[in-house]
DNA sequence: GTCGCATATTCTGTATACATCCTGCACTCA
DNA sequence: TGAGTGCAGGATGTATACAGAATATGCGAC
């Protein structure tokens, strides 16, 4: 199958959901910026039924607001704002590794997720990190997330925690790309690593509290990284989430 | 403006929302069972178009599931789900105290809060309590809690508790009626009291540990009465909610 | 020069027609 | 008798036309 037959199968409400994120992550739309259904329609190329179900999509999961007379408008956010979404992330993975802690989850299950950490001690064991490594640091670091997730075997909170990590800023691996160009970079991925550590070992052990506590941590080392990058304002492209950052607090 | 004129006033796509919502909440449409459009069409009297784009809400909102080959059905829950929402909302709740405890929160802006505080203690003062002071209580309730959630000032955090106490049993009232029934109500209304008085406490006092492991703790009271009432069999009809369980579980 | 109002344009909300895909049933062949 | 295939019916995805509302613009009056 062919790049254009691929495009052909996903359906038109899908393809305008997608160029309309790619558009407001890359900055092309502003924050605060209005966007009218016909101008979204110039952008993706297909009807407005799709493009208004593209839209209501969009304001889901955040990135649009709706604006009360009708239409809707790209959602600025506030530094803050970052902060408290990743700190949400955080709060909502401790749950669900307290879940599986608490309620105890069989050997075979907590297999991938040790093979997982075994591959990503493979990666940080490097010295110094090729780019490579962190990128596949990145990919695998997100099955790690997911896995864990997966063993609170609870559906409403993983159903939570996706949403709340589709916002581009409060994704577990959403800074990581921009740690690489800190000189701390190797230190921090080593923390991150003994993390995930504990957190298996606490589920293993069913020690609830501190599965919970590690996670909790666990996501503050992000908000580390997004406040070392600001400050820096360095490598900011690789972080292309905080397109959606107001314009006051740029 | 007569009933008429209101229902005129809000959009096809609100009316089409709100009268498949009610469906779906009284139990005529079942768990598991599929909606088409063309019913949707039918019992809305609404077109397609607004239809679907109600059908899109209501999934967000956790009602409906989407079909993988298109269209959605209704959607079930197990009772493990239920209890899981409701510690999720406690989770967040507790987030949000703790964020206003650690934050601080002006003497001005605490106000609403303890005059709300002492309206609820009026309530329960009374011995027995009336039908009428329960209902009362469940408006006055769902006041404090959004007065609470307001203090943490974080747009992201309020939004997830809103969306995670739309479904109609995780809310914190969601359980209050059905206590009315039950031998042990006016006890369980004071401890929930209790609670509230202690989140305030802790709040002005700047404990964001004691605001947060008290909210969860007051979450729990919900999911005592669910509990209880389950168990108890009676005045299931006090708990709309629950027409969304999975029939095995009923 | 500025404020207000009227008009014109543009946008959203809604309905409906058409095409494509899925689903279920019956029939046929092994 | 069971499994597979083809067809019919229906459902969803998409495009577009039309009506009403909101917004912007320009003109006139103070």
């Amino acid at each position: 199958m062919n790049e254009r037959d691929a495009e052909r199968s996903v359906s038109q409400t899908v393809r305008a959901q997608l160029a309309l994120r790619d558009m407001i992550l890359s900055g092309r739309l502003r924050p605060g910026e209005r966007i009218s259904e016909l101008q979204a329609v110039d952008i993706t190329g297909v009807s407005r039924t799709p493009v208004r179900l593209a839209l209501v999509r969009l304001e889901d999961e955040g990135l649009l607001q709706a604006i009360p007379s009708g239409g809707f408008m790209v959602k600025a956010f506030t530094e803050r704002d970052i902060l408290d979404s990743i700190e949400l992330r955080g709060t909502l993975e401790g749950l669900a590794a307290r879940f599986a802690a608490e309620r105890g989850v069989s050997a075979r299950s907590l297999e991938p997720l040790k093979e997982c950490l075994a591959d990503l001690d493979q990666l940080v064991r490097q010295d110094p990190i090729s780019v490579e490594a962190f990128s596949a640091y990145v990919t695998m670091n997100a099955r790690f997330h997911a896995l864990l997730n997966e063993l609170s075997a609870s559906a409403p909170l993983i159903r939570e925690i996706d949403r709340v990590s589709a916002l581009p800023f409060a994704s577990p691996s959403a800074f990581v790309m921009a740690q690489s160009a800190l000189p701390e970079a190797h230190q921090i991925l080593l923390i991150g690593q003994d993390h995930h550590r504990i957190v298996v070992d606490a589920i293993e052990n069913r020690e609830g509290a501190r599965a919970e506590a590690v996670m909790r941590e666990h996501s503050r080392l992000a908000a580390r990284n997004l406040r070392l990058a600001i400050r820096n304002r360095t490598h900011l492209e690789l972080m292309p989430a905080l397109a959606l950052l107001k314009s006051s607090a740029e």
